[in-house]
DNA sequence: GCGATGCGGTCACCTTCTGGCCGCATGGAA
DNA sequence: TTCCATGCGGCCAGAAGGTGACCGCATCGC
C-alpha cells in the first residue's frame, strides 16, 4: 500500500497548504471516495496528528498545533527560505542558536535538490555584509563540516595557520563549536595523531570528505568546554573593548544584542558595555549611535579608532 | 497499514537523522525483518526519494538530494532554529525573501507545539537590537497576518493613522507586501467598503481573526504594485539618503546589502550611494565605517547628523 | 576467499484497505 | 423552524497489500 502512505503524505501537505478543507475537496484532491479520507484523518489521528474538524456548512478540517511537529512539506520557495533563515542564524543573529542553526541546514542540505542549493548560494551571497566585526565563515564549510561530525566522515582540508602557513590536514572530526564570534572544529589529526582545534575561518577553500572514519568523544565530552580549555592555553584572548556609557544599564540592555557584548550597571545612571570578543571599530561606532556619552575605558586603540572615523564623519560634512 | 505508513516516516526520519545505515540496523530501530526493511526502502524509491544503497562491509543506505525536498522531520532544537531563523530573514536579511519567509513562518507556527512556540518568542525578544533603521515588527504579528491572508480570514485590530489617532479596523486580508523596509497589509475594509492599505508598524497590539471571510484579489492582481501606487497617492516618500563613495561601485556592492541601500557607478573610482526608504543617522555612520572617502550628496540633515555623531565621538577619546 | 551486506523472487498467511451503504449529530442559512 | 451540507462511524464484501521466512545472487572490503 505504498499509495495508502502516499496519500497520507498528500493530505499532510494538503492540510499545511491550507488551513481548511472539505472532506469532499479532500476526496476530489486525492481522487478517492469520501470514506476514504475519512479513515485517512483517522489514521493520521491515531499518528498524534491533531486534526480538528467542524460539521456543518461552514465545516471542514484543520491541522492544529499538537505535541509533536508533524513532518514538514516544504515548496521550492519555503524551502529556500528555511535554508537562508538557517544560514542568517548560523552567522550568529541570537546567541546560542548558531550550532543547532548549522545542524539543521546540514540536515537540509542533504536532502535539498540541487536546483534549489544553487538558488540559496546564489542568496547566500548578499548577507553578510555589513557583518558584525569577525572573520566571514562560509556557510557551505559549516554545513560540510557538520554533516561529517554527524555522520563519522574523515574531513581534508587546507589550514592556514597563523604564520600564514598553510598546511594540509586529513582528520576525524568530534565537533563543531561556536564560542564568542567565531566557529571551531575539534578533531584529530590523523597526521599528528592528537586532537586539534582548528578556527574554521582559517580552513581555506573547500573541505573535502575522506571516506569513513571512526566516530570519536571530544575529551572531557563537552566540546565547548575543551575549547574554551584550548584558547585559553595556546591563544591569547583577543582584546576586549570596554565602554562605560551614561545611561541605565537596563535601557542599553535591549539595544546591545548579547552575542556582541554585555552590559554591567555601573551605578544608577551609568553601565560598562564590554565585547564578547575582540574589539572593533564597529564596535566604538555602534556605541556614539546609542545617542548616549560614551567614554572608553580600554584599551586605547579604541580611543584611537573613534577619532579616525570621527575624523572621516567630520569631512563628510 | 497505519503501522506501514508510520514506519515509512520513521525510515525517513531516521534517514535525515544520520547519514549511514545498515539494513539489520534500521530492522532493530524499527522491529519488524530485514526483508521488510528492503521492501519498505523499494516503497520510498518508488515515491520519489532517492536513497542510495551500498552492499558490501561498509556498505547501507542513505538518503541523497532528488528532484523534490522530502518532508522535513525536525526535532525540538531544529524546529525552533527553523523558526527563528525565518524570523530574521523575514526582518528583511535578505531582499526579496521576506515575504516567503514570513509565509512559510505561517506554515511552520500553525503546527509549532505550544512549548516551542514559546521558546521562539523568548530568542525573538534578542534579535533586533542594532535593528537597521526602520520599524520594529513583531514576526508574530506579521506571521498571524500571513496566515490569515492564506486562510481567508477576516482580521480586527487597532490602527494608528498618521496623526496618533487610533481606529478599529475590521478587514479581509489580500496580500501582505514588504516594499523597501516597511511591510503593508491590503485588506478590504468591511466598515468603509473599500480597499486599504495598510502600515503594519502602525497595528497597535494584536490582531485577532473574526472568523471566514471571502477571499479576495487585490485589485489589478499585483500586491506589490498596488502598494507602489498607493504609497504615490498618498504618502510621500521617505527622504533618501545619498553619498558618494571614494571607491568602484564593484567593491562597495558587495559590502551594502541591497535592501538597505542600492549602489550605482559613477566613473571608474566613484560610486553614489541611495538609501532604499528614508535616511537615518546609521546610514551615515555605515558609509563612515567602509573606510573610503565620504560625500554626502544629500538631504542636508544627513550631513548634520554627521557632524553629531562626529561630535560625539570625539568627545569619546 | 570470506563475511557482511543489499537485491529480489516466491510462498502462505493474514491483516488491512476500499467503496458503498446506512443512520446519526452538528451548525449555519433560508 | 426546516433544510442541507458536512463530519462520524458501523457494517459488509471483495480485493489488495503487508509480513516473515526461505532462497540464491551480486558486490565490496579485508
Amino acid at each position: 500500500m505504498v499509495q495508502t502512505s502516499a496519500r497520507l503524505l498528500a493530505l499532510l501537505s494538503l492540510l499545511q497548504l491550507r488551513r481548511e478543507w472539505s472532506g469532499p475537496e479532500l476526496a476530489g484532491r486525492l481522487d478517492v471516495g469520501p470514506r476514504t479520507i475519512r479513515r485517512d484523518i483517522e489514521k493520521l489521528r491515531s499518528l498524534g496528528y491533531p486534526i480538528e474538524a467542524a460539521p456543518g456548512i461552514v465545516g471542514g478540517y484543520r491541522l492544529g498545533a499538537g505535541a509533536e511537529l508533524p513532518p514538514l512539506l516544504l515548496d521550492d520557495a519555503e524551502a529556500v527560505a528555511v535554508a537562508v533563515g538557517l544560514r542568517s542564524t548560523a552567522a550568529g543573529s541570537i546567541a546560542g542558536m548558531e550550532e543547532t542553526a548549522i545542524r539543521t541546514l546540514a540536515k537540509l542540505e542533504q536532502v535539498l535538490p540541487e536546483r534549489l542549493r544553487r538558488r540559496v548560494r546564489a542568496l547566500g551571497d548578499a548577507t553578510s555584509a555589513f557583518a558584525v566585526d569577525g572573520p566571514l565563515i562560509d556557510a557551505d564549510v559549516l554545513a560540510a563540516i557538520a554533516g561529517a561530525v554527524r555522520d563519522g566522515e574523515r574531513l581534508r582540508f587546507a589550514y592556514r595557520a597563523k604564520d600564514d602557513a598553510s598546511t594540509r590536514r586529513q582528520v576525524e572530526p568530534a565537533a563543531i563549536v561556536h564560542t564568542g564570534y567565531r566557529w571551531y572544529l575539534v578533531a584529530w589529526d590523523l597526521d599528528r595523531d592528537d586532537w586539534r582545534t582548528f578556527r574554521v575561518d582559517r580552513i581555506a577553500g573547500r573541505v573535502g570528505t575522506a571516506g569513513r572514519g571512526t566516530r570519536r568523544e571530544v575529551p572531557g565530552g563537552d566540546p565547548a568546554a575543551y575549547v574554551r580549555g584550548a584558547l585559553r592555553a595556546t591563544d591569547a584572548e583577543a582584546v576586549q573593548g570596554r565602554v562605560r556609557l551614561t545611561a541605565p544599564a537596563r535601557l542599553m540592555q535591549r539595544r546591545v544584542p548579547r552575542r556582541y557584548a554585555t552590559v554591567e550597571p555601573d551605578g544608577e545612571d551609568h553601565c560598562v558595555v564590554t565585547t564578547t570578543g575582540g574589539w572593533s571599530p564597529q564596535f566604538i561606532v555602534w556605541m556614539a549611535t546609542l545617542d548616549v556619552d560614551v567614554e572608553v575605558l580600554g584599551p586605547p586603540e579604541l580611543a584611537t579608532a573613534a577619532q579616525a572615523i570621527a575624523a572621516r564623519l567630520t569631512t563628510v560634512a
